[in-house]
DNA sequence: TGCTAAGTTCGACGTAGATCGAACAGCACT
DNA sequence: AGTGCTGTTCGATCTACGTCGAACTTAGCA
């Protein structure tokens, strides 16, 4: 079982910005919030197929609004929320508390 | 001397989004916020074409971000900071006190 | 040693969007 | 009326990005 979790920056806010505009992302990011901790990746969407999920999780990633880990031989991605929150504060939790629509 | 305002109603926090992870509109909504009040256009960029401009404030206009008035047969754009706030509480303004980078 | 499941990477494709110049429209001021 | 300023609209162009299928990698398991 290994556990792995390579962190890096937050990106600049136009980044996450960014991120955060695609509907799929978004969707995604809500539901790792949901998970409230490491999450593999199949329950993180559907709608799209696996390899357009992965483009998105990268992008996430670059963000810095995700992290991904293996846990067990799984990959997983978590959400940096704290991360985010110490870089922009009220940004990220602020549009997780925004309804749905 | 005539003044004009036609609000509408604010978009989905995809179009808000959407409408602030770009540099330029970004930039925009900052200067508009520091004005305080309705700004002419001009004094809202630079680094872009007139042209452009226009077509970024519409999208923020579309967004519900922005209000267009006219004064004194002038154009300005006005930032819709508390109508923003009513509908996402904190989104807009975490963004605008988030640092530049 | 395969076999399957889970993710990633790699082109390729299509569409949305950022950009510009040029032409147009409205308004103020002379 | 004419002139200049300000902003919008219209095509055109070029790039960025979302999307997919197929091939590859890795890990666990029979």
């Amino acid at each position: 079982m290994t556990d792995t979790a390579e962190t890096t920056e937050v990106g600049t806010l136009q980044e996450v910005l960014a991120a955060l505009s695609d509907p799929v992302r978004l969707e995604m990011v809500r539901r790792m919030h949901a998970e409230g901790g490491p999450a593999p990746c199949a329950r993180l969407y559907d709608e799209v197929s696996k390899s357009t999920a992965s483009h998105h999780f990268k992008i996430l990633r670059e963000a810095g609004v995700t992290n991904r880990s293996v846990i067990g031989g799984q990959t997983h991605q978590e959400l940096r929320l704290d991360d985010v929150e110490a870089t922009y504060p009220g940004v990220l939790s602020s549009i997780l508390a925004a309804p749905a629509r």
